[in-house]
DNA sequence: CGATAAACGAGACGGTACGTCGCGTCTTCTG
DNA sequence: CAGAAGACGCGACGTACCGTCTCGTTTATCG
């Protein structure tokens, strides 16, 4: 999942010998893996083309990613890292409504590449229980975790019952949606997820569907 | 998705020329590939294997299915035929019975191949729209149908009330347990299940969970 | 190299049931196997090919020849039959002048096709050693033959001494045609060929070469 | 001198980046693949089993010779290397003592092997012009090169006449022999050789065949 | 004259070699 | 010595051809 270490990482600061690798192009190659994934999936994406097209040796990549799967693995998780911040989750004064605001950061917000590469990857999620994590820690999980701070504020407010299963409530959300996105391929608008919030959601924690 | 047809294929009866393709074997092959399927994953499986054990050329594979994607779409639409009877769900009297009745006849007691073609299939799913729409097919369509009856069921003996969204709760179950599969593998168990009917989808039909 | 008997050839004359084979059709089938011959060579004619512009089933093809190659040998004794008459060699009172006569039906004046065909079937005249045979019944024998004929006609002239071994004489100009054609693919011009009876021939015989 | 390093490679001296492919493999290839050739003809060798045997793989063949048909064309003129060496031909001071004494260096001295190989490749000749140049320098060529040596040094020794059209008469043992061989499918032995010799060459350089 | 059995055109079939392409490794040369 | 370039061993893919088999139809002979 991470890059490959060097060959002998020794903890005693030796003089570190020779070259040292080149991090910095990292982030470069795992843009690029991801740009082809994107386009083409995970078939089409070949080692050589990511190879070639981020000016690197084949070598390069394999020092640090042992695999294809590897290096997409990485290239997920790289893929993360400017998504929801839970800290700045709005705070509307109803459950709802914080949902309904979350809305425009997701899927549909973020952009279609996330999703194309999402279609991309199921071709390896099963193949590669990694890659599975790697997709749920990049894209379904940081919404779960969204959802469930929007909740848990919920009962602190005394909008919904303690007793809920929060973690569960949690999940419904993102996991419909990435039924839809990933089986039946159908876009996750806005309409289908506010949908989802006043027929499923909100009457399963206990508050009346208002505007039907 | 279906097997290729005659390059020709007329409206107007022609004669029918030449040796008509043995349909009869398609099944067999199909039962072939999906043993494969399930014993060795996506890429384990080669179609000389298949050819090799089914009896058959690779030639005749191929004028029958113009890939190996395209084989392995029909194996998984196959697979769907021996699968729920919509016209055989018990009826308990009560919404929740039925579906906790329909748990037996789940993913898990539908026996491990399916699971392991699904796992084995979950490479493709993106790569091959078609093969996507084959997994929801012959997967998880049917639980969504079987789930509709029940609510609807439940509807005309006046359970629920009419206005719920009949359409979207049926996806509920089916698609978290879906997602719990195929993102998280998680194993979807009957506690995970009837955890799902008690807090979520009872309350979202506006039945108070009473066992809690 | 015969075509293939009907399955129970018996000696008692049986009612002979059913429809007889159409024989009327084996040339038509010939010719366009020596066409293709001619144009693409042994590898680049397939059977389905003669079929196809014969206008007639596979199954008819090796009801008759049970290989490519028997088709082959047989085409090739096929395209003997409008060749060098031996009856009809022309008597110029000399050897030298018999030989010259016999250049304008040779192979030059034969047809660029059946050097074509020659050198489609080189490919198999090792494989298949009755092809080889076939290929000197109807190319290269005739003209061994037709140069005995010439050589004994000028030992009885009193032209050459009986003691030559006319035999060996007599392959001379054709094996080295042979040559020429198979292996250097180069023509087999007028000019060769009475270089050849000028320069070797004529002094193997005892005969000084006169017009030099 | 220091060699100049340009860091602009110029266009005529490209730096030859990357490994370079390892040629000395290819004499080991080509040996495997004569092998296999004189072990079972041209259609019972297949690129896998050359290969295979060759411990490389498919792709190495290809990436050298772009069919089977070039690597066979290749092989053959490796076959030539250890073959006759015109300076070491015997000098026994007269053109049939010189030509018998060949004898033994010919075809069949040569080498049961080579000949395989010629009976194999027979089936290629017309398809591929090129594998009929390499027969012909590899077997046959150098036989007509060595036989051209020995009337050049009979003319020189006042042997035979300077008008003597040696090129053809140099042809006639090769070509003669060949025919035998590829046509005929006679084995080509001394007695043959000597026959020809005495009975055609001998008298069409003027010298009359002493022992009848 | 109708039944029958073989031959026919068309083309699917089992099998097998071909030539291509991708993965992950190894080698060569440059900075 | 890291890195770019690319050859290498391996093995699956999809194609094409051979020789066989199966359709439905046509045609010659027999009862």
């Amino acid at each position: 999942m991470t890059p490959t270490k060097s060959p002998v990482p020794l903890d005693n600061q030796l003089p570190q010998l020779g070259r040292k690798r080149d991090h910095s192009r990292d982030p470069e190659i795992l843009a690029v893996a991801l740009d082809i994934l994107a386009e083409t999936g995970y078939d089409g994406m070949t080692m050589d083309m990511v190879a070639c097209r981020a000016k690197a040796g084949k070598g390069t990549l394999y020092r640090r990613w042992s695999s294809k799967d590897e290096l997409l693995i990485d290239a997920v998780a790289f893929m993360k890292k400017d998504d929801l911040d839970l800290t700045k989750l709005s705070d509307t004064g109803t459950l709802r409504g914080d949902l309904v605001a979350m809305i425009k950061v997701g899927p549909t917000g973020e952009g279609e590449k996330k999703l194309k590469v999402m279609a991309g990857l199921m071709s390896m999620l099963s193949r590669r229980p990694e890659l599975a994590d790697a997709v749920n820690a990049a894209v379904v999980g940081p919404r779960v975790e969204a959802h469930l701070v929007l909740l848990q504020r919920a009962v602190e407010r005394g909008e919904i019952s303690a007793s809920c299963d929060l973690r569960l409530l949690s999940l419904v959300l993102p996991s419909m949606a990435a039924y839809r996105v990933l089986v039946l391929r159908t876009s996750v608008d806005r309409t289908f997820l506010i949908s989802l919030i006043d027929n499923v959601l909100m009457p399963a924690v206990g508050i009346p569907s208002a505007p039907r």
